[in-house]
DNA sequence: CTGTGTATCTTACTAACTAAGATATTTATC
DNA sequence: GATAAATATCTTAGTTAGTAAGATACACAG
């Protein structure tokens, strides 16, 4: 095998991760736009939907600070996707939880994208996911690396 | 082989792809800090790499307004990554044009990423490589046709 | 009880973005 | 060739998400 072709390969793969990578943040945004929210809030409302979440650790997970995560959860409750919550174990936390009548607003505008991921793995063989999933693991993990190799590197100096 | 087993293949590559595709997006927020310049600025700036464009072309490009683009251009001139050149055929248009000192700067921040990519590919036969790359193609098309989708649907209303 | 740390909110400010319109140039029509 | 319409960018004003710093309220150790 040439190693030539293997580099085309290597770039096609590139360009198709940041392709792919695009069309998700462009699908995520109009998703957004459709729930008269911003991609800042519908990415904390990911969050918030795995189960209540204190703002603190909304402002850790997504890099804002406490300040913007209270404007975030402002816009959840006004669009009613969400409510504040008080900690009983602890006066000083707010947990926010989503609202189940939000939630049924966000099922159908990501039914088309399931959709369609669905009739695109349907295809493979178990085997063939499996190689999938674990190429997508190590992408996902080298670009952490890369990430914290980056931000060593700038602190370094 | 079990269906529910499938299902939790493919719940498990959904998450894995947008974890991939968020670890994409943080290391891009990171390189362009480190430039000191925008996400948005970098995006315009893989553009216009890739030749000289036109502000229009970039604005349609980026979904930004003109105004927007504007100021993009106003930015990255100003950080010495880019400069406006007249259009010879039409003077109205504005080309926007890469500098290679600034190309300098931004490659050695793309190398972690790079490094981290070729060490995740090198242990894949070729033959798997293809099987990816056209895993990643439909995803994107995909994509591309859910957004389209739901583009539609909104404007039926 | 007191001091220190933690969690959220508030306030003031910055800056990117949009929308609308101004300016300059090109293209089409009579 | 003059005039109208379309195109391409820039400018201006206004909106708003976000940051930074500090206020407020609570937790907990000594």
């Amino acid at each position: 095998m040439s190693s030539r072709k293997r580099d085309e390969l290597y770039a096609a793969l590139n360009a198709a991760m940041r392709e792919t990578s695009g069309q998700g943040v462009l699908y995520s945004q109009a998703v957004a736009a459709r729930l008269g929210i911003h991609s800042t809030d519908l990415e904390c409302l990911d969050w918030i939907l795995r189960g209540p979440v204190a703002a603190g650790a909304l402002a850790e997970a997504t890099g804002l600070t406490t300040g913007a995560i209270t404007g975030v959860i402002d816009r959840l409750e006004k669009a009613g996707f969400a409510t504040r919550e008080p900690d009983p174990n602890d006066r000083r936390k707010v947990m926010v939880r989503a609202l189940p009548a939000g939630l049924k607003q966000i099922g159908p505008l990501f039914a088309p994208m399931e959709r369609s991921a669905m009739a695109s793995l349907a295809k493979y063989s178990e085997k063939e996911l499996l190689l999938i999933l674990d190429f997508l693991h190590q992408a996902r993990d080298g670009a952490a690396a890369a990430l914290a190799e980056l931000q060593a590197k700038a602190k370094r100096r």
